[in-house]
RNA sequence: GGCCUUGUAGCUCAACUGGAUAGAGCAACUGCCUUCUAAGCAGUAGGUUUCAGGUUCGAGUCCUGACAGGGUCACCA
């Protein structure tokens, strides 16, 4: 039993014994004593002053005497207001620190029996990734490290988006314009390529839309009937039709799209166990239909159109498949629902996708509920908001992006500029300097895209956004470097610690509690961010440990203390903190380096 | 216009899900490197939590309404 739930066990006796009432333990809440205040826990009597039928203080008084008496780990407790508040002693300190620290799996929950799959990254073939694809890509990674923290079994999925008419458009202009360029001859990445051709479209079909209109054409007709967006209908017929040479250049240019890409990822520090392909699946879910209006959970309009009435449930009537018979977005992703599920027998199943798709996936997930899938309740959207920059939205079209690759060289290279500025560097050799930047540079972009609440839209500034001091990545790997550095001294100085036994220490130092008590924190992090699907609270926590340990680090000095007890348990102490860092961090994708 | 969502210090974000005097970082100002890494620590200053009502012992958090931003309401994905 922990501290806690003695605690909560002395306040449901406390309770029998003056009151004559009976709680149960999840009506007793203790929340952290606030700073100001002398104590760990708070125990807030004002909800029971209906049972007590005493003032506030009077009742906490007497909660707090009962405890004081019999609950060995609490030795002293205040009243303010009605707020008791209660010190624990010296002893049930360290015996939380031994607890932490003897738990071989600190940090990683058992098997739940459960299986996840984690759908993010789902790029387009048509352009390079962009700054909100960062966001995408480290928050669905780093809920899946956090998931299988939590005992789930995790897939960690990849569906892309390989075809449709936005591909035919960098594919039309590639071969009006593209004079049998390739990565290799202009020296860049296949995807930077497509991505040329895709905006180079855009600027050829505004140009057209542009001369139809002098030529006395209305706007709508323009847009409708300028030549190559025809030339683009025809190529994704063609390519639905199988056409051989559309079909190669269609795989000619996505090789190139798949190799930009997988460079892209390794940087990103990314991956993925199964990946699915659009142009495999975009045919299913037609049976879904079929199956559907046999149910009546669908039905059919007079063109032959089918729908689904989701009016009962506060939203419309919603297409799921056209009159001619094709598929629309909803009956592809009905039918992608149900082959990832026969895949892999999934209990839950994350989409890691933009905000602007709320309604989308409302939509879809309501149907396979009315469908009856067994998987229904498992399927959540892990919606989150889009990265503005100053000048406002990011358009890929405009090109008014922040390409992913250019921002994390430019992290990188800020880092190297940083960690030369400050002298950091001396022993290090070239590769290990090179690995160091690219650490710090990545470290500093993850926090940044993680640290923000993920249903939150933020705001990204090239110029001041991403800092290397305060709360930020490289502000907890410098107190992971720390930490390694006293280590590295203890090992120096042959100081014994790991098995020592610390029940003989008799006086904690305030920033000593502190940390051990919110190394304890750390398990009940980890499970909230599960079930909240965000990072943003290990990142949180990541930050508060980091500074509790600074300020220790600040308060006593571990080598010059005299009692050899005292400094082994310091050892000891930032050991563990460095190890709860590194876990975390690692749930958030993001390496510490043992030097900075 | 309907629906969804957001609004907290000059800026970027927190607030343990209804608890105490709303906290951090950046930017500004003050201190602290002859002993463990100053990418650090300590401190000063900065707030009518957009506004108006309501619910209650208690509201940034819940309800209603206004105002402001964003999204969506495509036979695009």
């Amino acid at each position: 039993m922990n501290t806690q739930e003695s605690i909560q066990n002395g306040i449901q006796n406390a309770f029998k014994e003056h009151f004559e009432v009976e709680l149960t333990k999840d009506q007793i809440s203790l929340v952290p004593t606030r700073k100001e205040f002398e104590g760990t826990y708070t125990f807030v009597v004002f909800p029971f002053l209906r049972s007590t039928k005493k003032s506030p203080e009077e009742s906490a008084r007497l909660i707090g005497e009962y405890l004081k008496d019999n609950v060995p780990e609490v030795v002293d407790f205040n009243v303010v207001k009605g707020f008791l508040n209660l010190v624990l002693g010296n002893a049930s300190w360290i015996d939380l620190f031994e607890n932490i620290r003897s738990n071989p799996s600190f940090g990683q929950k058992p098997s739940n029996g459960q299986r996840v799959m984690v759908e993010y990254s789902s790029p387009n073939t048509n352009k390079p990734l962009h700054l909100g694809h960062l966001r995408n890509n480290f928050l669905g990674y780093s809920v899946a490290q956090i998931l299988e923290a939590n005992g789930y079994e995790v897939i960690k999925a990849n569906l892309v988006n390989d075809r449709g008419i936005h591909i035919c458009k960098s594919m039309v202009a590639y071969s009006k314009f593209g004079n049998n360029e390739t990565p290799e001859s202009l020296g860049i990445k296949g995807d930077h390529l497509a991505g040329k051709y895709y905006v180079l479209f855009d600027k050829e079909y505004k140009k057209e839309v542009q001369k139809l209109i002098t030529e006395g054409k209305s706007k709508e007709q323009a847009e409708k009937e300028a030549p190559i967006l025809l030339e683009a209908q025809n190529m994704l017929r063609l390519w639905e039709a199988n056409d051989p040479e559309v079909v190669a250049l269609w795989k000619k240019m996505n090789s190139w799209v798949y190799e930009g890409f997988e460079e892209t990822y390794r940087k990103m520090g990314v991956s993925f166990d199964k990946y699915y392909y659009e142009s495999d699946t975009y045919l299913l879910g037609k049976d879904i239909v079929e199956e559907g209006l046999k149910k009546g959970v669908f039905f059919q309009k007079e063109d032959k159109s089918t729908w689904v009435d989701l009016s009962s449930e506060g939203l419309d009537e919603k297409l799921v498949l056209r009159g001619d018979g094709t598929s629309v977005y909803m009956t592809q992703d009905m039918g992608t629902a149900d082959l990832k599920y026969n895949d892999f027998k999934l209990d839950k199943s994350v989409y890691v996708v933009g905000n602007e798709q709320d309604y989308h996936f409302d939509v879809l997930f309501k149907i396979m509920r009315k469908l009856g899938r067994p998987y229904g309740d498992g399927l959540f959207h892990l919606s989150y908001g889009m990265v503005d920059l100053p000048s406002g939205k990011m358009k890929s079209r405009e090109g008014t992006v922040v390409d992913a690759d250019d921002l994390m060289d430019e992290m990188i290279q800020t880092a190297e500029n940083h960690t030369k500025e400050l002298g950091k560097i001396d022993g290090f050799t070239p590769e290990q300097a090179t690995e160091l930047y690219e650490i710090l540079g990545m470290g500093a972009l993850k926090y940044f895209l993680l640290k923000v609440d993920p249903k939150k839209r933020m705001l990204f500034n090239p110029q001041e956004s991403i800092e290397f001091q305060g709360n930020t990545g490289p502000f907890i790997q410098y107190s992971h470097a720390r930490i390694k550095s006293i280590l590295r001294k203890a090992k120096q100085l042959g100081i014994e610690y790991k098995s020592t036994d610390f029940s003989g220490i008799s006086s904690l130092h305030e920033s000593e509690q502190n940390l051990i008590f919110i190394l304890g924190e750390f398990e009940k992090k980890i499970q909230l961010a599960g079930q909240e699907y965000s990072p943003s609270v290990i990142a949180q926590y990541l930050f508060d440990l980091a500074k509790d340990y600074n300020r220790f680090y600040a308060d006593v000095a571990i080598f010059q203390e005299d009692d050899p007890l005292l400094v082994s348990f310091r050892v000891a102490l930032s050991e563990m903190t460095a190890k709860t860092i590194k876990k975390g961090m690692g749930l958030l994708g993001i390496s510490v380096p043992d030097r900075m």
